[in-house]
DNA sequence: TCCAATAAACAACATTGTGTTGACAAATCA
DNA sequence: TGATTTGTCAACACAATGTTGTTTATTGGA
């Protein structure tokens, strides 16, 4: 058996492994999805749609995916690693980065996939999304240091109350054509928090 | 004619005038679709499962909604409208109540629904189910007098910022099974934002 | 480079859900 | 009661679904 190794290496060779095919196929129906839901609603997309948008089998569509709402995750996954590492690569080259640095970097990221964010957040949105959004920036450590003052348990829910409201205003701000700069308005939500009973960075 | 009144008549008469039979077929439908949704996803109800789960043709449903989505959205309107009647009394009723008394209204109105409430705010809910609530927080002047030390354009995001942030504390709430009073629950929100740069009532 | 193993893509299939139609029965309300 | 509305049912054509076996492309080792 070859893969009788590390796990570590065992997905190193299987991210590797993937058939030129295949990623053709998936970059192809991600697209399509993509371009649909910017016309409708998620529940109104069949797959013979998303098929015949990429030209792809619909047989091959099954081989990869197991409905519309499986590739739309996949989608979501995709976007979410990408500003993971993206952060994490900037985290590293700025090692002075204070936390409005990063929020900053977090909007300019946004901005860059702007198309895709607003459709993710869209009305027809899936709240799933936003709490792996909420996971996500519980993840990377943007939220710290819960106030001493607080009673036990509390916490966790002011912790809820600001990463909701960041979304919100994320939210908000694609919705409006992103009119504001990075900077403004992670420097927003740095003066939105700042004398919440929680600290950052 | 009999309907060559006034609009306002017009409508009231409609609303009064729901048939018995209607009005059954309707509830039957909604139950059974509340149920199935705490079994699986939207997506994954079909039509003809709700009929066969509230024992109506199918021909019936269509005859009231346009598919699963329709009907969900109907429960949504149902469940808004009486939250803010609930409040509407409420603030009559008691005239002297302060922001964190009805606050603290809300939160038991969400508990005496909590499992409809939960189920709309499930990982498989809508964000515009959310952001509606949002609208109805707005519309009852929950939320008021933006701090003049804002500059123009940014009370909007605060606004986005808190109620999102209320949404989120709401759901962690229902969650984590109700544990803590409304009561405790209001307090904790008004603590929240009590130095935030809006002010509330 | 070539060959064999592997996996992807495909066309065709039966199945299922959809949404609509028209005829009929039951319930409503004035 | 009698006119009207609404629900029911059977049947319909249609479209989307998910699975079958077969063909084709890619990969990695000799």
């Amino acid at each position: 058996m070859v893969y009788q190794t590390k796990t570590g290496e065992m997905i190193m060779k299987k991210q590797k492994k993937e058939d030129r095919r295949v990623k053709y196929t998936k970059m192809v129906l991600k697209e399509s999805l993509i371009d649909l839901l910017s016309q409708k609603d998620i529940s109104a997309i069949t797959i013979k749609e998303i098929c015949e948008e990429a030209d792809v089998n619909r047989t091959t569509f099954y081989a990869h995916y197991a409905d519309q709402y499986d590739l739309l995750r996949q989608i979501e996954d995709e976007l979410l690693q990408n500003l993971k590492a993206y952060i994490t690569v900037f985290k590293q080259k700025k090692a002075d980065a204070i936390f409005v640095d990063i929020l900053e970097e977090m909007f300019e990221y946004i901005k860059a996939n702007a198309k895709l964010c607003k459709l993710l957040l869209s009305k027809e949105g899936n709240l799933d999304f936003q709490k792996r959004i909420m996971m996500l920036v519980y993840d990377t450590n943007l939220v710290a240091k819960p106030n001493e003052t607080l009673k036990k348990g509390e916490e966790e829910y002011v912790y809820s109350f600001v990463i909701t409201g960041c979304v919100g205003v994320i939210h908000k701000w694609l919705e409006e054509g992103m009119k504001h700069s990075s900077r403004i308005m992670a420097g927003m939500i740095i003066n939105s928090v700042k004398n919440l009973p929680v600290t950052f960075e």
